[in-house]
DNA sequence: GGAGGGGGCTCCGTTACGTCA
DNA sequence: AGTGACGTAACGGAGCCCCCT
């Protein structure tokens, strides 16, 4: 059942891509044509272990094709060319791409891996000293070390700088969301304040300037009648 | 020197599997 | 035993950079 589905799965991804390219009038983007490549890389290589000559890929299955129908289709052409390729694999590529664990011999593509403790240890190790694996050389050494397919010490990395930064967005979520309550707090305190002062001391306009300054200074002009600071008198 | 292909890497979103309550 | 939630390994797509031709 298992191995069934694995080699649907990995049937499936080779002809889906491989028509998708073919029927697309010439032009494909950069990118398709990088997922393309990696496409014919990491899945179909790596799935040497495929041993049926031809099975009906769910794809096709799932087109209304029939067994018979897909095997005259150009793409079952494609097909057995790209499991020749597989399984035309080096003997040291195969050595570097086998999983390499004691419990897994089957070459199962979604088959998920349990990493021991040692392994996520080991991992989490390196990932503190650089979250990044720059070299080529450094992953397919950890790769190695850890007795890992070089494809999954880099999925391991990918995935724990996603966890990472989620875990750095939840933090700042929560940093704003406290910021946020912090100034409404302030806003309310101060909303009161202001309405407490409103209610003791109702606004007023700013005296008159003969009323700020001092009385002493402030003389009557005799002839004029009027209040002046005395300066003009000399 | 510029264009284009190929290889390698990253990120993002998603899927699927294993585990646990 | 069945099931839903959760963590996470694995995948696919897209973009970028660098090197080579």
């Amino acid at each position: 059942m298992v191995e069934e589905a694995v080699l649907d799965d990995a049937c499936n991804t080779v002809l889906v891509l491989r028509l998708g390219s073919a029927g697309d009038t010439g032009s494909i983007s950069s990118g398709h044509r990088d997922a393309l490549r990696r496409k014919d890389s990491s899945s179909v290589k790596s799935e040497s272990s495929v041993s049926n000559p031809m099975v009906l890929p769910q794809s096709f299955l799932s087109l209304g094709l029939s067994d018979k129908e897909f095997r005259q289709s150009p793409a079952a052409a494609i097909f057995t060319e790209a499991k020749k390729e597989a399984e035309a694999e080096s003997e040291e590529t195969e050595k570097i791409w086998s999983r390499g664990s004691d419990e897994d011999d089957e070459g199962s593509s979604r088959k998920k891996l349990r990493l021991t403790k040692e392994q996520s240890a080991l991992l989490e190790e390196r990932f503190k000293e650089n979250s990044t694996l720059n070299p080529q050389k450094q992953k397919l050494a950890l790769a190695k070390q850890l007795k890992l397919r070089p494809r999954q010490v880099e999925v391991w990395f990918q995935n724990r700088r996603a966890r990472t930064k989620l875990k750095q967005t939840e933090v700042d979520c929560e940093f704003l969301r406290r910021w946020c309550e912090t100034l409404t707090d302030d806003n309310r305190r101060l909303q009161r304040e202001l309405q407490d002062l409103k209610a003791v001391k109702p606004f007023s306009a700013p005296p008159p300037l003969y009323m700020q300054l001092p009385p002493a200074i402030l003389k009557v002009c005799p002839s004029c009648q009027r209040a002046t600071d005395g300066s003009a008198e000399q």
